[in-house]
DNA sequence: TTGCGTGCAAAGGTTTTGCATGGCA
DNA sequence: TGCCATGCAAAACCTTTGCACGCAA
């Protein structure tokens, strides 16, 4: 391993921090910044985006780029969290909303996708389009 | 219906023609517009994305922002190009290759997710992460 | 002739990079 | 003290917009 020692920074622990108390929460390297310096703390644009970066390497931050000409969305994944094989999340093609569902079905996927596609599925990073009931409800056609 | 009147123009045409010809092909706009002018056509990349961006609002062509930081796929997704409710995408996390699979699986989940969940699923806009094969094997963990 | 389509240039917005400074260990 | 982290400015990149001209119907 020839890992680099990494320091630990307060802009680190203040991103974390914000990142993790919002729970499932999608925010973009934008509303962190403007979070937290709104709060009157000391960061810079370009430090969220490297720090993201880290902790997406990591694994403790998942990044979403979920729909067309949006910015990216970042959301705290780390153990504690509720994320399990059975969590993805569903982008309504009518308002835009992401919904995180729990499906059990998910884990029969995942299991199916091994068996018979050699896909190694990660439930977690799933994104299904579709219509959520409202927006099914009035679509058209 | 107020609807504009469409011209025909050989721009839209040869576009067309060419993200047809290229079937289950993930194709950028760069790419479509490097190929039309490289065959010595003149069509400028405003115009590609102009007619995409009509394609895609009729459902003739399907955009994909697949991944981070790579521009958004388009792929030619009329009727007679095979995709059905048993189709959808698998990109894999490792080498970033995208994959289509037909999985039956898919209509379960499909009525599940209507029942169960009451979303609208559209499997052919479902994009699954994970590891492809190759890279499953080698991936470290 | 009408007005949609095209294409160039420029703008817009997100994300990355260069480089000097600051701060952790 | 050594070196990683930070932050500003600028660049890079994809995509959209403004506007004048061209072309389909």
């Amino acid at each position: 391993m020839s890992r680099k020692t990494e320091y630990k920074t307060k802009q680190k622990e203040a991103l974390l921090n914000y990142i993790r108390s919002r729970g499932h929460d999608h925010l973009t390297a934008s509303d962190i910044h403007e979070y937290l310096t709104g709060q009157g703390f000391s960061i810079g644009l370009t430090t969220v985006y490297r720090n993201l970066d880290k902790l997406v390497a990591e694994g403790t931050v998942t990044r979403y780029s979920i729909s067309d000409n949006v910015p990216a969305c970042y959301e705290y994944t780390g153990a504690e969290n509720g994320h399990d094989e059975t969590c993805m999340h569903c982008i309504c093609i009518g308002c835009g909303r992401v919904m995180h569902v729990h499906c059990h079905e998910m884990e029969h996927m995942k299991q199916h996708m091994e068996e018979r596609h050699s896909f190694f599925l990660i439930p977690q990073r799933t994104l299904f389009y579709g219509f959520c009931e409202e927006c099914g409800k009035t679509r058209t056609g």
